[in-house]
DNA sequence: TCGATTTCTTATCATTTGTAAAGAATTGCC
DNA sequence: GGCAATTCTTTACAAATGATAAGAAATCGA
């Protein structure tokens, strides 16, 4: 479990009570690729840590395949507009590698909060940061256009055209597969 | 300061001790039309409540003035971004009418989150709210036609057009007011 | 109130992106 | 390895959006 505790180091050291306390809420899972973490229609109610491996949230719009977002390892991964509003989602969470995963149940989590404030202001920071990013990703998607957006993800993430079909990087995107294969091609 | 506790109350309950320390570091503002409550470029070190009129979150991308978000009485701005990862904003907030504040200190604030544990929870679940609508926005812009984004935004403020010049809702919205008003006039 | 400024609309044309379809390339599986 | 399925690219055409400019409408300030 160290990566995971390495990870939350970052953001807010705690105690050894309450990483006990993280300890017994949490399991182990190996997914294969291709195989859904979490299947669309349930309340998010489990944040996960990827040990291994890969995984994207994806929703259907009109019957396409919509990528919402890619998690790596050594980072967090839940469906966030359902963990915090207690609504059902309709995304899910499909792995795009077989991945080990850490699954931390998020009720128990929450409820953890009243007895190790560190707990509460760890998870603070991690969805801060989390949230952060969400709103950068607002100002790319709001006037970038598609090939700077393109630019930008390769900045950020180079090797994820190793990882991921460009059917999925288009659709993280907000464009079509053709429109993607458009962008590359004109080098 | 009744409408600021009335707004807490919705998120978490506050002792009254909690109370008295946020009235402690917050001031009342009065700012006219078109004025700055925050100018581009420095760090957010303020959260604003809105008790009368509106504002909106303003940046400039390749000298083009982009509206990020808008926020109407009784509701908290600030600049994530900036609030969160200690680095100066790009962003500005603006007065859409003239309007009055309420500014917390963030820096006081969250040396009050180890005071008063009932305050770091009230503003944690404010921003999870905050980033739950913005996963949602990011929904909204990476694939709803911008018809059905100037629809959606409607419903949500329909009074919004009565507000708010055209071009910051264009601009909102990702479009050209040119396309805004194309958009508008197929009725 | 009136003139000046800003905002909004309309028109034209260029560019980008989408759709559909077909074939090439890659991947997966037995 | 080799066949089937999936993914990717390319092409042609349609639709949406952007850029520019000009005029109409609304707003602002003295």
């Amino acid at each position: 479990m160290t990566p995971l505790f390495r990870f939350f180091e970052q953001y807010n050291p705690l105690t050894d009570a309450a990483k006990t306390a993280i300890q017994a809420i949490s399991t182990t899972q190996t997914i294969k690729k291709g195989h859904d973490l979490q299947p669309i229609g349930h309340t998010c109610r489990t944040i996960y840590f990827i040990q291994k491996g890969m995984a994207r949230i994806y929703y259907y719009k009109d019957d396409v395949d919509i990528t919402e977002s890619f998690a790596f390892e050594n980072q967090i991964i839940a469906r966030v507009e359902s963990l915090f509003s207690g609504k059902a989602s309709r995304k899910g969470i499909q792995m795009l590698e077989t991945s080990e995963v850490i699954a931390i149940n998020a009720t128990q989590l929450f409820r953890l909060y009243d007895t190790f404030p560190d707990i509460e202001r760890l998870f603070r920071k991690i969805f801060e940061a989390g949230y952060v990013e969400t709103v950068n990703r607002i100002e790319s998607l709001q006037f970038h256009s598609a090939e700077e957006r393109y630019r930008d993800l390769l900045q950020t993430s180079p090797n994820i055209l190793q990882r991921v079909p460009l059917k999925h990087i288009a659709a993280y995107l907000g464009i079509t597969p053709v429109s993607l294969s458009r962008i590359r091609a004109q080098h």
